[in-house]
DNA sequence: ACCTATTTATAAGG
DNA sequence: TCCTTATAAATAGGT
């Protein structure tokens, strides 16, 4: 430069060191442009100084738009081979305990990435990848739940089949104990009419779009 | 420059462009880390040439991390007041059905921002409200389906209740037994055991991570 | 912020 | 792409 010349290494000069950044700043986002004038690039450019403020420059449209560009740019470098979900078969309470636990650790591990580590190292593709599976788990869960309590239904329903034909039997007769088979099925229960809607089976989320 | 005053043009040969492009790009990249020590900056620096191709520089990590350091800065730069969800006062059933009717009006747009018209438009925050808005979306579905689910359940114990009841006085009055009473207790069904686990109350979600 | 001696970057040509 | 060289630009140190 002039009047003596750099050295490589941070200026130590607290002064000295806010007089450059402010002048090589300038200089640095003034060849950007000129760069990107000169020769039609597309050039992105943030500074944060070591104070944390914020200098950008983003020629040709918006910062968003670099970033954007530059992420489906990385993004193609590393194709990973996507998985292909399988049409989930279904499984035997203890695979879909497994599968479970399994995709519980994926999921904690992508999580901690988010809050703990920050986003630092995952792509948009890592994030979509942990959206749907968050939605799978949370399906999955929900599925869960669901089986459990439809479970918990079937057998109060039944009970309440029991007692009732008990209890219709006592008070009609003071007699022989029978209680007709026919009226314990529990499948012309009303309640089930009113669970129907709510899309206990399959994959309901997707309805929903 | 040398030889030759430069205009803040485009250059129109290819042959000069070219040129001019791989000496000012160097250049460029040079003072970026120049910089960068000299003073202590992060300096994040992206450039496509014209024909697409990528020339990136980070700084001090990777250009994730200035991305990201980047985006929490602009976050905070627009700090459109934060809704802070209420405590989740408890609605009545048409309220409720209220609320989640504009909820989803609020995510199919969303929705079809990401799938349609690409992420193009949305920016990281976006998606982060999105996403939370996808939570707390499942989150009151599952609501709602729980509360239901409970409800039924507890009509059925009641019933249940009403009904051994009613078993008891028929069987003491005429002294004939037939449904013998501890087998309908519910409380050491074995299903319950198995519920209180999966956290059938609150936000349970807050729990698995 | 301005000045200016000097260093650095780089345009043109090979 | 690299080398050379004349010259424009950038900038360190001072005011």
């Amino acid at each position: 430069m002039a009047r003596g010349r750099v050295q490589l290494k941070r200026i130590e000069n607290p002064v000295h060191r806010q007089v450059t950044f402010c002048k090589r700043r300038a200089g640095l986002l003034k060849k950007a442009k000129e760069l990107s004038i000169l020769c039609d690039a597309e050039i992105g450019l943030v500074i944060f100084s070591a104070h944390g403020k914020l200098y950008e420059l983003a020629t040709k449209g918006t910062m968003q738009g670099v970033i954007e560009r530059y992420m489906k740019f990385n993004g193609a470098a590393q194709p990973e081979e996507p998985p292909i979900t399988e049409p989930h078969h279904p499984l035997d309470a203890k695979e879909e305990a497994d599968v479970l636990k399994q995709e519980i650790e994926t999921l904690q591990k992508g999580i901690s990435y988010l809050f703990g580590g920050g986003i630092g190292t995952m792509t948009m593709d890592d994030l979509h990848v942990l959206e749907k599976n968050l939605e799978t788990w949370i399906y999955h869960i929900r599925s869960m739940k669901m089986n459990l309590m439809l479970q918990e239904i079937q057998d109060l329903r039944d009970k309440e089949g029991t007692l009732k034909a008990a209890n219709k039997f006592l008070h009609d007769k003071d007699q022989i104990v029978y209680i007709p088979t026919h009226r314990l099925r529990s499948n012309n229960c009303p309640c089930l009419h009113e669970l129907s809607w709510i899309g206990l089976q399959e994959d309901n989320t997707k309805n929903y779009f």
